[in-house]
DNA sequence: TTTT
DNA sequence: TTTT
């Protein structure tokens, strides 16, 4: 059925990548995402929106992305629930993001250069993605939990 | 900044209708939409999302959209957060919906007459939407918070 | 780039299959969308939108839409131009359907069954989609046409 | 009906303000929107779509935008048609931009500052915006042409 | 737990 | 050239 997210904001914090046992890459970050309106004191408020990528955008994201960096995700809402360690139910609802958006040079690298064109499925330069273990800490779950 | 979100799926319950103490309208209601791919276990699974509503449309989707209705939502996400009961903090992320299509005649009604067409911005008949205070019960918060 | 649109609407016509020299299969058909408020005549008018689909999709909708169908789309905007018969520069923008959704149990069938589910990436039943030429006429172009 | 675009691109040039008699400003622009795939030739290719913008933020654009600009649109498909100096119909397809987001600090100006966030609803400096008719043209449609 |  |  339809289900189609676009955002555009700032990640809050470095994104986090990690690999599934066998090899996959994940990686998550969250979007603030400046609301149009300011609320009752007059300030404008966001919304942090958690995201979530996979395989090979997953490795761009960590490669292209920190803090701060304005991004756009065009992906599905999705949810889950697990058990948190006091025992309860807990909701989660985040976007899977099909294709993410760089929309500014990369900023904290060093001589590094900046993608030619910001799209992810851009050609990476060779030095990119190479090994998909580096870089990134394995994630302690099954391969069967990946639904696709 | 860009937050949009289109959904198009089924009401887990009926709607639930609420009135500010100022007497301003909000749905509240959870759509499933189903995810077009399939698990391990080759089951179809559904995305469970929360949606808000808030003035005349909140009244139009509590007149029109019971359990099980097909349903198209336009609007954005938001995140909020709250202590619950426990004293913990539990984050929330649900649609704002600014625009709700009915995708479906209006079911259990009895003699009712479905819309002719199935816009929200519709001109509803004359003995829809007259007391804005009928059929929903209040919500016991102040308009303080509302953000717009 | 972000390029991301969703419409729901109903067809104007029924669907048109045609089959590349190579047997990929593309449907096109327009989706009339209501517009949500009037002109200054008091009038609704809709925006007729030009729809594309390729391969196994553009089947389904062969297979499920006719004129009048209730149908959500999912897909791309894209643009295009070419010379006329007058030798004039007709630009053309259309909507590059990713996914396809059948709002309605398919009509005017006879004794058929309607998807169990609505969803473009259903399990269609086996009578369909067999002979990937029955049915569509071929279409009058190279492959070298095709930029994916 | 459900009818939502979102898309992030470049202006081909800058866009162009004018004003209806009654003193309602449009802007016109064109984004191109680079393709994430390329064509049989390896060429990245871009879709170049025309884009409306109504009021207030037509305004903006008309402030902040110039060509080459990076910036989203969200909006509505529309299409409509007219007879052209042949007398032959010219049909049309554009997005009625109902929000647009500058991407990018305003470039060309000289000691101007950028704005400090970069939604449409900002607040604009007090020098923005104060003559509705400075620096437009004005439009030679009846405001009975205006949909809305 | 949040970004410019 | 347009749908309910």
């Amino acid at each position: 059925m339809l289900n189609r997210v676009v955002l555009v904001g700032r990640l809050t914090k470095d994104p986090e990548l990690k690999y599934t046992p066998n090899g996959v890459a994940v990686a998550n970050f969250t979007l603030a995402v400046n609301r149009p309106f300011s609320n009752q004191q007059g300030e404008r408020e966001a919304d942090f929106i958690n995201c979530v990528v996979w395989r090979k955008p997953a490795e761009n994201v960590a490669n292209f992305l920190s803090k701060g960096s304005l991004a756009g995700v065009d992906g599905r809402m999705q949810t889950r629930s697990y058990d948190n360690n006091q025992g309860q139910r807990v909701y989660v609802t985040e976007v899977m993001g099909e294709s993410v958006q760089f929309l500014e040079p990369k900023k904290n690298g060093s001589q590094q250069q900046a993608p030619q064109n910001n799209y992810q499925h851009q050609e990476l330069p060779p030095s990119y993605g190479q090994d998909p273990f580096a870089g990134g800490q394995p994630l302690d779950i099954s391969d069967d939990d990946l639904p696709f």
